[in-house]
DNA sequence: TAAATAGTGTCTTTGAGACACTATCGT
DNA sequence: ACGATAGTGTCTCAAAGACACTATTTA
């Protein structure tokens, strides 16, 4: 390897242009990470015989400072420059749930130049699941004005213009978190537009309830990417927790898909993701039902 | 709306707050766009008979300057800070290829510390689409450091190890990219590792050859995301002109999905995805075939 | 024994895969 | 006529949907 290094038009090495290289003083953004941090409770049923609801959650943060004072956000924080954006997630995803290593995905970055009315943010935002039984500290503990909120996305409107070479397709999304003390609510219009074969997609916050920024849309992307991942990923098995009967599967598919599943053909749909083991659960009003796991070595 | 506005612990109002709000002077990145701009182009073929070979191309730019002077990287440039990141994108599409509105989705946003030798440098990697026809100015005609290659990729390698309580699976992929006068290839590793019910993946570059910065890892992920998606969506349309041949239609899956496909199924498949117009193709050695146009009004 | 959930059997419908077959052009 | 591609018909197999049916627990 002895050739001649490669100089540029001033006639410098790489390793002078490195040595010399001024990074130079234009403006430039802020980074931050926002966290999507789900996982699924359940609430007792009063009725003794039947199963206790699930709900998917999400965990907010009470504002304590300006801009949207007293409004809820996602926990988040900067990026430094001596950290990579998944290290700034994972750090923020241990403060806020003591919890290292469980499953994270990066989602999608926010760069409007208005998102935040401080100074120019841009946001990568990641998704966490987390299994509930797996959080021995519950997130919030420490932090008084943290808090999980149940999610629930609806669809209240949709409707189809024709264009000259295409159509728009607009939706209007209702996005609800509530928990016992507090409800936050906002609408989400996400539009399609196709022209010629060129297909685009925009969403704007139409109104919020208490949320702050952009969040809404951070969460309207999640749920729609968690929606989508669950149908040919295994990545619902993050939020369960190792041992759990097919029913509770089934209905956790059914919270994040939002339709009802047909009980035989979804137990042959997943026959080979699980794996059946010896222990049942006790106690039900009614039959006792076979714990099953996770099966990760299949084909 | 006559609430009294809400102040914070130091007794200001929002509107107080950002009026007097300092950014401060801590360190930030500078965050960039990377373009990853596909085409499918034919080669004619030496038999008369014989349709013209397709492929999937790559728009790269050869570096001028340090760092990485001389090697090909993805087009690209600093998103300003009163740009959104969007925005910058469609600029850096507009300035080389000249087209505006034409496919294009945001991939990955990129952020280990040292993926840039000069300093901090966040990159958003986006994917646009360009049907061959429409781009009347061949990008690079201006701009005499800009080319298209081909793009191939290649699994080489496969291997899977078993852990505690998961298992471990490397794969090594090949991309080579190739024109009349530059080959250019790396190997790229990509590690999924399962532990518990815990799923992470990394990918890494084991060996690049004249790719500067990570711009394989980014070709590499928009490759897959590529695949994925021309199997759930109409995104393939993008790469057609508004004139095709069902074989033609079929060669620009193949070399995407990277294998064959049966006739017979995929017309059945694809039927509701096109109309069918009452022109024919002419002068082809062989039985002409129908031209179809993308069907954008289905159910 | 009733209410509730757990779990199975099977018929139908749908779609993918395989492959043979027919059709039609240019030289 | 031949080489190549265009395009169709049909059999098989696998998976999804529908739904009735059986099984098992506790108050």
């Amino acid at each position: 390897m002895n050739k001649r290094p490669l100089t540029d038009a001033q006639g410098l090495t790489e390793e002078q242009f490195l040595q010399t290289y001024d990074a130079g003083e234009y403006e430039r953004p802020s980074v931050t990470v926002d966290m999507l941090i789900f996982t699924v409770m359940e609430r007792e049923q009063d009725n003794y015989r039947k199963l206790s609801d699930k709900s998917l959650q999400l965990l907010l943060i009470q504002r304590g400072q300006h801009p949207y004072l007293g409004q809820w956000a996602l926990p988040g924080g900067f990026v430094s420059v001596h950290e990579s954006i998944e290290e700034a997630a994972r750090r923020e995803l241990f403060t806020e749930t003591n919890i290292d290593n469980i499953y994270m995905e990066q989602l999608y970055t926010w760069g409007e130049v208005e998102r935040d009315p401080r100074m120019r943010v841009i946001s990568c935002s990641y998704m966490a699941l987390v299994d509930r039984t797996t959080l021995h500290v519950q997130a919030g503990d420490d932090a008084a004005d943290a808090a999980w909120f149940e999610v629930s996305h609806q669809l209240i409107e949709s409707s189809r213009k024709e264009l000259e070479q295409g159509y728009e397709l607009v939706k209007l999304i209702r996005i609800t978190l509530q928990n016992e003390q507090t409800t936050l609510s906002g609408v989400v219009e996400h539009v399609e537009t196709v022209q010629g074969h060129v297909r685009k997609t925009h969403s704007r916050i139409v109104e919020s309830e208490g949320l702050a920024f952009d969040h809404l849309l951070m969460m309207q992307y999640a749920i729609e990417r968690l929606r989508g991942k669950v149908e040919y990923t295994d990545i619902i098995f993050n939020l369960m927790p190792p041992l759990f009967t097919l029913s509770e599967l089934q209905r956790v598919y059914e919270i994040i898909l939002g339709k009802e599943l047909l009980a035989a053909a979804f137990r042959r749909k997943i026959a080979d993701r699980v794996t059946e083991t010896e222990e049942y659960t006790k106690d039900a009003g009614h039959r006792p039902s076979k714990l099953y796991r996770y099966n990760m070595n299949r084909e």
